[in-house]
DNA sequence: GCCAGCATGTAAGGAGTTACATGATTAT
DNA sequence: ATAATCATGTAACTCCTTACATGCTGGC
C-alpha cells in the first residue's frame, strides 16, 4: 500500500469545498471555488474539472450522472468516507507549505529605478483602489456568513482577509512618499 | 515586427537584478534573487539558467566567458541597451498583474471543520513564529539598505514587507480566538 | 575523509493556464 | 440579434520544480 505521489493542495482544495456542501457539479464547483480568490489563486474551470476526475480515481469523491430537460447533463460529486479521511489526514498531518506570493506590484517597485516616479505613483493608487474594492467584497462576505457555526471557519479567513488587504492600502500609502521624495530628486 | 509572445515576470526580475549591478553569473543571481523571496517566489537555479539564456537570446543580456583558474570558468551577464528598454517598457507599459497568493494555512483553516482545534492553533502558533522570523530578516535587510539613494526602491519593498509580516502576526492571532471557541464548543 | 562552496547544465514531470469545441435556453 | 447561463471536456502550452550530472578547491 505504497503512497502514491502526493496530490497538489488544489485538490484538497476542491475536496473540502464538496466536504462542505452536499453534492456539487463542476459548474457548481467554480463559483464555490471562487470564494478562496482572496487567499488562494481559484482554479481554472479546466483544472477543476481534472481534479474531480483525478480525486474520483482515488475514490475520494462519488459521482452520480443526473440528465435534465433543456439542460445540459450534470455530474455530481461528493466526498466518500475515503475523502473525508484523506481531508482530515491532509489537515492534521501533511507539513503546511509556506506562503506562496507573486506580488507584481513589489517586483516593479523594487525595479523602480527604471521608471518615472509618476508612473509608480499611479501603479500604486490603482492598487490602492483595487485593494479597497477587495476589502468592500470581503466585508459583504464576512455579512453574509454572519455568525452561523456552519461558516464559522470561512468567517474567520475572512476576517484574516480584512485585514490583510486593510494592512495592504496601508503598506501602499505609507511607501508612496518614498516613491515621490524619489520624483522631486531626478 | 510582430511582437513575439509575452516575456515572463521572472525573466523580467533577473532582468532586472542585473540592471542594478554590474556583472553577474547565474550563480551570482541565486543569490540576489534571495532578495525576492519576501514579496515573490524567488525562481529555482535551473530556471535562473533558462531564463538568462532566454534573455541573451532576445538580445536583452550579454555574456562574457571568464575562464578562472582553481575555478569553474564563469558566465558573467549585463544588461544591453535593448534591455533596459525592455525593462522600462515593462515597467512603463504593461499591465501589472494582481497579487497571486497561495496562503496554505489559510486553506486549511477555511476547511477547519474537520481538524482537531488544536491542531489548527499549533499551526497558527507555528505561523505565527515563522513570520517574526521573517520580519527579523526583513529588519536586518532594511538595516543594511539604509538610506543609500541607490536602494531607495529595495528599501521601501522592505518597508512595505515589514508592515505586512506584522500584519500577518496580528491577523494571525487575531483569528487564534475563534478558532479556540469551536473547539470549546465540540 | 567529508562537506561546503563554486559553477553550469540537462531531464523529466507536475501544476496550471488559455483557447477551443459543442449546443440548447433564456434574458436583453 | 446577441449575449449570458448552463455544462463538460480536450489540446497545447508555459512556468516552474526536483533531481541528477560533473568536478575542482578549501576548510574542519
Amino acid at each position: 500500500m505504497g503512497r502514491a505521489r502526493p496530490v497538489p493542495p488544489t485538490a484538497y482544495a476542491i475536496l473540502g469545498l464538496l466536504s462542505m456542501t452536499d453534492e456539487l457539479s463542476g459548474y457548481d464547483l467554480r463559483r464555490w471555488a471562487r470564494a478562496l480568490r482572496f487567499f488562494y489563486v481559484s482554479p481554472a474551470q479546466s483544472q477543476i474539472y481534472s481534479e474531480l476526475r483525478r480525486l474520483a480515481a482515488l475514490g475520494w469523491v462519488a459521482q452520480r450522472d443526473v440528465a435534465q430537460e433543456a439542460r445540459p447533463a450534470k455530474r455530481l460529486y461528493r466526498t466518500t468516507e475515503d475523502g473525508q479521511a484523506a481531508l482530515r489526514g491532509w489537515l492534521e498531518g501533511s507539513p503546511v507549505e509556506p506562503p506562496a506570493l507573486k506580488h507584481a506590484l513589489l517586483l516593479r517597485i523594487f525595479f523602480g529605478h527604471l521608471a518615472r516616479p509618476e508612473r509608480l505613483q499611479a501603479l500604486i493608487d490603482d492598487y490602492i483602489t483595487a485593494a479597497r474594492m477587495v476589502l468592500a467584497e470581503l466585508e459583504q462576505v464576512r455579512a453574509e456568513l454572519g455568525d452561523d457555526p456552519r461558516w464559522r471557519f470561512p468567517a474567520a479567513v475572512a476576517e484574516w482577509g480584512l485585514r490583510y488587504y486593510a494592512a495592504e492600502t496601508e503598506a501602499a500609502a505609507a511607501i508612496r512618499p518614498c516613491v515621490a521624495e524619489a520624483a522631486s530628486r531626478e
